[in-house]
DNA sequence: AAGAAATATTTGAACATCAAATTATTTGAA
DNA sequence: TTCAAATAATTTGATGTTCAAATATTTCTT
């Protein structure tokens, strides 16, 4: 029998290494036309407190060319609309548009199933070990990284 | 207070979005010289039980011409070797040579510290629950995908 | 006011990926 | 048995993502 070390290790492997290109499925076949990293820049976008490029940058762990890059197709995409900021014009500020509203509410949907999925079979009292448990693989990124 | 979901989610989003960035920057302090790719066709390749171009391609979800290139480097990099199946020409299969066994070693080893931090706090009874929680994951993925 | 620091963009290069076309080999149906 | 279809892999041409380094603009410090 395998231990739970292992068991952990090959879901880990499984589920992590595939999300993306899972989540890049399923926003396909619900017909959103942007891809994951775009999804991922639009979420950024709405949680980031000042949602400057320097502060979505961090967050995405990308530098700042790559999220200018980005940013220039989003924006003639019309997803997004940049503008700079009149007090300190060094500043670029970043908006969502409907039309990523709409995107991420799709995408939405799809981290929502899966944590419904997640909850299937577990009581509340468990859901609060689960909760526990990620959160300490969150302290352990944090904390190293 | 935020609702386990909500909490959840924002893990999803934190930990999930980035634990591909975050494995890069541990394999590069560990002077590991492959990129999290080529790590992932090495693991790939491990874990395939008749490891052949078709198999590997499969378990990585991506096309038959995308691993050709990648493998074409790794061989170039003396981490693979590649030879036909003399009785099915048409077949390539795929070994680890000892560099390639050692990479894998640090990213495993990574890997435990990271399951290991999960562990952190919590007793038997409840990594189970937290291996079940995974493996409702896991079944998700492989009803709906 | 001059130079340093902060913020963002541009440039040039590498890597990852795919779809479609191609090559090589095997299988199966007439 | 032979040849058309199927299978397995590679090649080709294109796109998307990313970075580091160079550049541009603005603000801050002294």
């Amino acid at each position: 029998m395998a231990s739970p070390k292992a068991v952990i290790n090959e879901l880990l492997v499984d589920v992590f290494n595939h999300i993306l290109s899972i989540e890049n499925d399923v926003l396909k076949k619900r017909g959103v036309k942007l891809s994951m990293t775009e999804v991922h820049v639009l979420e950024a976008i709405r949680n980031t407190d000042v949602p400057n490029m320097g502060n979505v940058a961090q967050k995405l762990r990308v530098t700042l060319g790559t999220l200018t890059t980005s940013i220039n197709v989003l924006v003639k995409k019309e997803y997004v609309s940049r503008y700079r900021d009149e007090k300190d014009r060094r500043r670029v500020y970043l908006k969502l548009r409907d039309s990523a509203k709409e995107a991420l509410k799709i995408h939405d949907e799809f981290h929502n199933e899966m944590i419904d999925s997640v909850f299937k079979d577990l009581d509340l009292e468990k859901d609060e070990i689960l909760m526990k448990s990620l959160q300490n693989i969150s302290n352990y990124f944090k904390r190293h990284y």
